[in-house]
Formats: C-alpha cells, sequence, structure tokens
DNA sequence: GGCCAAGTAGTCAAGCTTGACTAGCCTCTA
DNA sequence: TAGAGGCTAGTCAAGCTTGACTACTTGGCC
C-alpha cells in the first residue's frame, strides 16, 4: 500500500512545505483516516522515508512556540514520484485506497493527462468484466459455491466503478476541477494559498 | 487486517488439519492471492502466530517423501475465535477483505446466525447512505471538490454492496448453500472429504 | 492563582506483510 | 543419464503499520 505515501507527498507539495503534526491534521479534515485509513504513525513515517529516499528534504525547525517540529519541502524528484503514483493509481484496478489517493490528489496532473489514465481505467474495468462473465459460465470446479458468490459482488462493484470512472471522465473534459495546466492550480498559486482550493 | 487469519483458520478448520503448503495451496485454488492479497509468508506467519496464541496446535511431521512438514489442528477456541471473525466480518463495513474472507468462510455460521448477520450489514449500509445523503447536502468546506466527488463513488459502492446483501439474505432464507447447522456440513462430515464441498 | 482539558508534535516497540531466497525431490528429455 | 525445470515446503531480513506513550503549551473556569 504505497496511498500513504502518495498521501503524504501530496499535502507537502500542495501546501509548499509542512511539518509532521500539519500533514496529520490536513489528512484528518479530508476524513483521509476513514477511507484511506492512515494513522498518525504511519505519516510520520512515511516522511522520514520519502527524505531518506530523496523525495522530500528535511529542516529542523526551533520550536518558537510548543516543541520542536521538522519542516519537510518537496523535491523535482519527489514531485516526479508522486505524479507517476498518481496515474498509477488511476489506473490501476482492485485498489481502492490507491485509487481514493489518486482521486485525492487529482489536480496534480493536467488535464489531458488525467483523462488519458481514467480512460484506461475504464478500459481495463471493462475488460476485466468480460473476463469475469467468461468464468462465470465455466465455472472452477474447485472453488467452492459461495466464492462463486462473491464474484458476483466483485461485478457489481466493477460495474459501479465503471459508470463513476465513465462520469469522471466526462466532467474532466467538460472542465470540471482546477488542473495542474489551468490558471489558479497549485503550480502557479504560491503557497500557503494552496491548501484552500 | 486480520483477514489472513481468518482465512488460515478457516482452511484448517475446514480440511480437519492442515500444513502451511496445503494452506497456501488452497486459497491460491480460491483465487485468494488475488481477492484476498495474501502473500505466502504471511501464511506461516498466521499458522505460527496462531498457535502460540492456542487458536491451533503444531505437530512436527517428518517428512515422508520431501522435507520436513508441520501440521496444523484447529482448537475449540480456535473455532470459537473463528467464527466470531466471520460474524464479525459480516458486519462490518468499510472492510472489504474482511468481507471476502467471511463470504469465503460462510459455511462455518449456522443458517440463521448468517442471515442476522447480513442483515445488520445491511442495516449498518442503510444508516451510512442516510449519513452520507446529509453530508452531501452541507459539503464541509475545508474538504475540495474532488474529495466530496470521492465520497460519490463510496455511496455507489455502498449501494452496490446493499443490494447483494440483500440478495444473499433472501437466499440463504430459501435454504441456499450447505450451512454449519445443515446435513452435510463441515461439522458432520469427516476430515479429508471436507475440502470438496 | 491554580488546575484540568484540549491541542500540538512526535517517538517507540511490537507486530504484520512482503519479496527474495533455500533446499530436497520428481519428471521429462536430449 | 545428466541436467533443467517445476513442485513441495518453508525461512528470513527488511520494511510498513499500529497503538500506546511522552512532553510541552494554551485556554478556560472556579
Amino acid at each position: 500500500m504505497s496511498a500513504t505515501k502518495l498521501l503524504v507527498l501530496g499535502i507537502v507539495h500542495l501546501s509548499g512545505g509542512a511539518h509532521g503534526y500539519q500533514v496529520r491534521s490536513e489528512l484528518q479534515s479530508w476524513g483521509a483516516e476513514s477511507w484511506a485509513k492512515i494513522k498518525p504513525g504511519s505519516i510520520y513515517h512515511a516522511l522520514k522515508k520519502a527524505a531518506a529516499d530523496g523525495l522530500l528534504t528535511e529542516h529542523a525547525e526551533p520550536g518558537n512556540s510548543g516543541p520542536e517540529r521538522v519542516l519537510y519541502r518537496a523535491t523535482a524528484r519527489g514531485r516526479d514520484e508522486m505524479v507517476e503514483l498518481v496515474r498509477d493509481g488511476l489506473r490501476r484496478t482492485h485498489d481502492a485506497d490507491m485509487l481514493n489517493a489518486s482521486i485525492a490528489m487529482l489536480p496534480m496532473l493536467t488535464r489531458t493527462d488525467a483523462i488519458a489514465q481514467v480512460n484506461e481505467r475504464v478500459a481495463r474495468l471493462e475488460a476485466e468484466l468480460v473476463e469475469q462473465a467468461k468464468w462465470r459460465e465455466h465455472p472452477n470446479r474447485d472453488a467452492p459455491e459461495h466464492v462463486r458468490d462473491q464474484a458476483e459482488l466483485w461485478a457489481g462493484h466493477a460495474r459501479t466503478e465503471l459508470e463513476w470512472a465513465k462520469s469522471l471522465s466526462k466532467r474532466l473534459s467538460e472542465g470540471a476541477y482546477t488542473m495542474a495546466d489551468d490558471p489558479g492550480s497549485w503550480r502557479t498559486v504560491p503557497g500557503h494559498l494552496k491548501m484552500r482550493f
């Protein structure tokens, strides 16, 4: 699960530099503990790891008020890696956490790129549904009955996701959201103004 | 994620004693690596942990042909704990892995119990959908636009799951599947015959 | 003025998961 | 008949996640 990594990198990028607790609070205000199941401990770990990997830089800040804290800033490599993670998360099926995280970080992509990735997802879901329908005609004798039944649920989820992805693609085409290449995006608006989109 | 624990305990119970590789193969034949994302390493770990916790017993078997191996058998406490895990997984929303694992182990429950748990899930999903609809009328200004959009996807999944759970409940009421209290269940059929339901 | 609750900021050990690796046996084939 | 490849069976270190814990500050209330 690199959803944690994606979200943590994303918040640091969007806010133009942040310390651990800030990342934690921001994710909390997005309701991310519930849909991404991220606990505080993981956030601090992910920040340190990303810094060790050269995706973020660490600046120790003496606590002006309150305890000492560490400021993290994005590096160019970090941004590239994160954009790649978002693209991957949009395409990859069977990974709800990554999808959720990627949606949250959608405006990191340019509009055309985002549309391309979402369309790729649509294509994959359609292919998997075809595959699954085939499987249902020739069920595996080894798998018990209720395991086959479970496949039914998965197919339902896939159809829901398919409709949703199609409508997202459409909305993006119609100009919804402020994407990376739009005026007023996180790339063109200075630091502390970014967090309130 | 205790889905691993549930599946591992479940296979050992259903087969009436198994060694690690057997559990691994059985899960593989169910396609469990894909829907439960379980890797071999986790299986061996889960078996050892369960044995340490008194949920399984360990019997070293000298390898008659091939390497040495360890036989695991279920204990009474292990069965109780597993039944509780299945019930919990059926009720708990927001945890796809547990739900999948619980469905796979559905016949561990008695029919009336299973129906009760599934109905509880239905009730919870309905409540959450109401909650979510309320939230959509008064969206949180702090959360960016696409995060709200993501909620849309979740609602879609919830509706799919709701329909599915209702139909499962109905099928169970109509006598589908061989449950724990039915003749021919895993509780009444001797050991090595159990794996082919 | 003093004390408690809540907020800020983060550490740490323990536990689970992952991916790569070991090692013996069996079967087929050149 | 030697070797490759695959199946059986499992180990292990490294990495990620979790939950509990520390410590300091601020604000409010009696």
